[in-house]
DNA sequence: TTAGGAAAATGACAAATGTCATATGAAAGA
DNA sequence: TCTTTCATATGACATTTGTCATTTTCCTAA
């Protein structure tokens, strides 16, 4: 089984070259240092399993993965990174990564990248625990557009329809917004007509719906 | 390394024993054939991995596994089923399984089962690239109870709301359900002070946030 | 059989909402 | 410089909304 290590840390890769070539299975073809050089040396090599730091200098491990997955769509990626940094974890999962481990882990790597070379997923720790959670919100933070770009508002605007969109009845939304009440309905009138709307219920749900 | 191997089929069982036994590190100390044999058994001899099928008749693997998890929160509990179920990915994913495999991929078994052993969690051939999907389909559509149970709303009133959340007006809602706007307008009111909301936009907000 | 709870309705009223015309000052563009 | 746009404001107005008291009709469980 081939395998190439890509790490910041000169360190990291020695150790794991030890730790790996421990396993009689495993060779460990050439190590890296950032993200170019994994993609140059996974063309030269294309190896079984790529095990690949996710924060490098030059180009993290996510771009590289991203190209390399360009090149073979069949190939095993497994990140490797030291705190289960939440906000990679899916952008890793949707790239198409075979794995995402803790460099604490030791001695889980190699039955890790047995499992990743034999087609499975794999996943360190509590990363898995953690997925739920994560998947809803980063779905949820994925507003398609601005809808200020979309529909042209303006800041005001856009401010008006969020108080809105959070129940507070026109009074409310000029105390928090240091309006007067009347103007605070002069922008509700234009945002339902720039989005062609009726009432400020529509816009709530309208404003929930497409744009949380 | 203790395992023990849960499905209906006996041949099932007997070929993983004999198949996992091969590797020297593991000794399948038991096997069962369904849910409930899977839980006593699990007490009985508290196995580093439990390797299950998920369709059982007297009790499935998910709910065996709940069972289990309340005993052994740290249990390695690893799923075995013949196609990838969708639906019951993300519950077990969500029971805290260690594991979801593939009874296809029979050489994947082993290191599948060494790698959640070491701590990690391993999803078996395209199982993994299907979570985003799924993910966000039953998230969104598991509303976590009931709302005329939680909050005793009638069959009408909960009728009313939809409408209220749709963005019709009292006429609109009167002329969709035959009834008079009056009506509708008394079910709002009663639908506000049994939710404790002051108009129908905190109504909408509120259903669609936390009911759909 | 009777009491009680839906479901449905009416009328009256106050408050909130949305529209419109209009106005001013500031900033940005032509 | 002139014009437009934005942010802000007012007053008047019609409409919608929400509340309350009260009534009728069914249906069901005691």
């Amino acid at each position: 089984m081939k395998v190439i290590v890509i790490d910041d840390d000169i360190f990291v890769t020695m150790s794991l070259k030890t730790i790996l070539e421990s396993d009689e299975e495993i060779e460990v073809v050439a190590t890296g240092h950032n993200g170019e050089e994994a993609i140059s040396l996974y063309k030269q090599h294309h190896p079984d399993v790529l095990l690949m730091d996710i924060r490098m200098d030059v180009m993290n491990g996510l771009e590289a993965a991203e190209q390399i997955f360009l090149d073979d769509k069949e190939a095993n990626v497994l990140f490797l990174t030291t705190f289960s940094d939440d906000e990679y974890i899916i952008k890793a999962l949707l790239l198409g990564a075979r794995g995402y481990l803790l460099k604490q882990d030791f001695e889980s790597i190699i039955p890790a990248i047995k499992a990743a070379y034999s087609g499975q997923s794999v996943f360190g720790g509590q990363v898995m625990s953690k997925l739920p959670t994560l998947m809803v919100k980063t779905e949820s933070d994925e507003k398609p557009k601005k809808i200020e770009d979309v529909f042209d508002l303006t800041h005001k605007e856009v401010e008006v329809m969020e108080q809105v969109s959070l129940g507070l009845n026109n009074k409310e939304i000029a105390a928090e917004l240091f309006l007067s009440e009347g103007t605070v309905r002069n922008y509700i009138s234009t945002i339902l007509e720039k989005l062609d709307l009726r009432d400020r219920t529509q816009l709530a749900i309208f404003y929930l719906t497409k744009y949380k």
